[in-house]
DNA sequence: TTCGGATTCCAACTCATGTTAAGATTGATG
DNA sequence: CATCAATCTTAACATGAGTTGGAATCCGAA
């Protein structure tokens, strides 16, 4: 009787971990809270405690930190299979926002759960210890993304990471993927303005390397926006032995 | 006859842990290989698989990724008692570049060690991964620098967070530190021009915020720096209860 | 002491991106 | 199916930051 939440955490941890039987087991018998919560709500604010951590189901979250003037930049997206929060075991205090970004499934797992499966299962623990590095990994290429790359190149940078993110976990299709985002809130990825992903994303379409049609992205030409990015994939980690 | 070399590392792990005499005594065990550096020399390099992990006992070092057309970003700068690149105990490939900003004493650690060391003392394992989730934050903190604040507020953040992680490991002297960085280096920091960060500079001086002379920055007007910056210390994680 | 390379500083000019404002589309809702 | 709010699009204009090139300093090495 396996909470169907579960299997989201392990389709995602298997891709860059080696999980024995017991370990899965172990996994399988957590307790969690199910959740569902309408796009654009603040899952856990800076600041808080929070006493659990977040698995995300379905949908997608995204990160936040907001200036002190109320300029917003998004942190990072999330998608399923993930605990966006996961640090949130170590460090008491929240210091961003997360947010949903769409409708999402969640499940919620208490700390005290975690820490105790950590203890009992050290293979888990590398894993989960493991997947907040990956997550520190991509914090690090957006860095270099905002700082060093044009925004052309950003945008491309940015597709092409969550294309390969959402392929790991069987969420693409033919070359596209489904994020309904806004302009807005890709602006607040990338560190530029609003009017500027208007300008970047018709120039983009106009060199036909990708599409857009309600929220459904298609990038025709993955090999020219990788190139135009200068995409290495290895920050993502994607295998146990990377 | 405990590695003087340890010592960094448990002021540093003891200003955000709790660690008991058995936790101590076991770090105080570990192997540690000695090493000196000059300046600007790579210690780890994008794309190996190290097999040991480094601690910084003194002076500077920083972590880089350079893009396909030659930009180089600084993703993190690293002060002495952190281990830059324990990330590597889980994750087997390099995605970035460890480089000596000055001359560093070093010391290396096997992972077997560190693994075994994480097996032994699950407190010690809870404290580095906990190291690894403040390295992040910080991280986190540096793609809103980068992404949303302008040239004057990045560099004003910076040299803030700076003097907050040095004072933390007594390496201060009456609001200013020893930090021997080119504009050149300061500029890949923060995700701008050399030109632009002598502008900064200058604006910085004339303002009556800093004096630099040689590699002392002295900050004299911390609380206007801290403004100027929009400074929230929350996120440098720097308390046991935070 | 002199030399040469690295670093800092400065000014003139260019350009990528930001800002503001206004229509045009779209999509929910009654 | 009319309406309204949100989102997208476009244009005109403003500006922060990049680029180039060169002078002034600094500093270690001979």
């Amino acid at each position: 009787m396996m909470a169907p939440v579960a299997t989201a955490l392990l389709t995602k941890l298997t891709t860059s971990n080696v999980l024995d039987g017991e370990d899965i087991q172990a996994i399988q018998r957590l307790p969690i809270r199910f959740r569902e919560l309408d796009a654009r709500q603040i899952i856990v604010a800076d600041g808080e405690r929070p006493a659990e951590c977040c698995l995300l189901a379905e949908g997608f979250t995204f990160r936040s930190k907001t200036t002190f003037d109320g300029l917003r930049q998004i942190l990072s997206l999330h998608v399923p299979g993930e605990i966006p929060d996961l640090q949130s075991l170590h460090l008491k205090v929240m210091d961003h926002d997360l947010v949903t970004l769409t409708p999402c499934e969640l499940g919620f797992i208490p700390h005290d759960a975690l820490r105790q499966l950590n203890r009992e299962r050290p293979n888990v623990a590398s894993a989960l210890w493991r997947e907040t590095l990956i997550d520190a990994a991509i914090f690090r290429e957006w860095i270099v993304n905002v700082g060093r790359r044009s925004a052309t190149a950003r945008m491309a940078h940015f597709f092409i990471e969550l294309f390969r993110r959402l392929e790991a976990v069987g969420r693409t299709r033919d070359g596209g993927f489904e994020l309904p985002i806004t302009q807005v809130e890709l602006a607040d990825c990338l560190g530029i303005s609003t009017v500027h992903v208007n300008r970047v994303l018709q120039d983009l379409r106009k060199e036909g390397l990708l599409t857009v049609n309600r929220a459904n992205f298609h990038l025709l030409e993955r090999k020219k926006l990788e190139q135009l990015a200068g995409f290495d994939p290895t920050y993502l980690h994607q295998h146990p032995d990377l």
